[in-house]
DNA sequence: GATGAAAACTAATAAGCGTTAGTTTTGCAA
DNA sequence: TTGCAAAACTAACGCTTATTAGTTTTCATC
């Protein structure tokens, strides 16, 4: 009866996913059903597996897609020229415009990666370490030239990408914090704090 | 045949909660089950209900234990005569601190609350939207007697919760990172960045 | 209009779910 | 030792799940 439409750019099979990306956000993967995900495509379930081959398959397509997106970027910003300070402030920048530009992927990779079956569970983490070192590279960079403060690499990567994270629930505060102001307050925070006046000691 | 064993304080439906933490912890609420929540008791899982109504309560157990910890602190300290700054780097401890106590609880109140039934959805939501205003207005507070810079106290809080959240992540580097070094690189991070000698100006 | 593939449909499967009913076992108190 | 309540057990219910099989419809190309 229906048919699932093609948008301009995309098989079916990008529009399924793309489907599913906002569902298994609202709902999670383990409790969001293939049918579900059929009705809201106008399509009943089966009908999915004419273009894709599983519902596992879809948690897959939406975690590589953002572990590869945010690899490729970070290669890019590592070989640049510029500061170390530069280059994280660049990194804390791109993970707040694809946090907002692709939410919903973004999200399920954060929360739902857990349900990847192996090899691929294994895969995505191994994708994941690799960033993180990447950035503790930076951070120690950075401090090699008196840049940055000497705390734990680690703990400061930790404490940025938990905070990007956290965009997540910026969405209820639309109205309320333009992005411009929210990217640029939270890059200030990570980078100077909030304390006035006492030039990064406590 | 196995009985539940009664813990030296608490009961044996404490027992399940606690149980239940661990489980939804690692496999999330909706994919756990009760068999095999029943299993890690060396139970069958019909015995469950002789102390316990349904999954559901467990999960609200869980999330409401960890919301009134969170809230009844910061009310102490939010009544406490300190500058505001030592305030929230009061609340940041605490959250650390929690957060490495009660693991399992506080996971799950920060990932699974969204499967909670009405209307105790809605009060959860309404306990962590009070506990960030509190804070918000700590942060305010902190803007108007000049101890503070002059960013959006939302994102202010915005950023300080997610990155106390991100000690989820910890978990894997426990054995190279002390509590100690956590919590005070972690808390001098959030209060004064990570740039040298600028001043908190980019 | 006929052809053939792509993609929809209906029907059904086996497995797993939370939970209830009814029964037996356990273990403390008299 | 007996009695009674607490808490375990087995069996089963009704439902939902992802997925498969088999069939029909759709639609672009000849």
């Amino acid at each position: 009866m229906a048919k699932i439409l093609n948008t301009k750019n995309g098989t079916k099979k990008d529009k399924i996913i793309q489907q599913a990306a906002l569902l298994f956000k609202s709902r999670s993967y383990s409790a969001a059903s293939m049918r579900e995900l059929a009705e809201s495509l106008g399509v009943e379930a089966p009908s999915l597996y004419n273009h894709i081959g599983s519902k596992s398959e879809l948690l897959q397509a939406i975690c590589f897609k953002v572990g590869n997106k945010f690899t490729s970027q970070i290669e890019i910003i590592s070989r640049g020229t510029a500061p170390a300070l530069s280059k994280i402030e660049s990194i804390i920048r791109f993970h707040i415009q694809i946090m907002l530009e692709n939410f919903d992927e973004v999200y399920v990779a954060n929360h739902e990666w857990r349900h990847l079956p192996e090899p691929f569970l294994s895969d995505f983490l191994n994708i994941r370490r690799n960033y993180e070192k990447n950035l503790v590279d930076l951070v120690e960079a950075g401090m090699g030239k008196n840049e940055i403060k000497n705390i734990n690499p680690y703990v400061a990567v930790l404490t940025i990408l938990s905070a990007v994270r956290g965009l997540e629930f910026w969405q209820r505060n639309k109205k309320n914090i333009s992005a411009q102001v929210l990217e640029d307050d939270m890059v200030s925070h990570l980078l100077t704090g909030i304390t006035i006046g006492t030039d990064g000691e406590l």
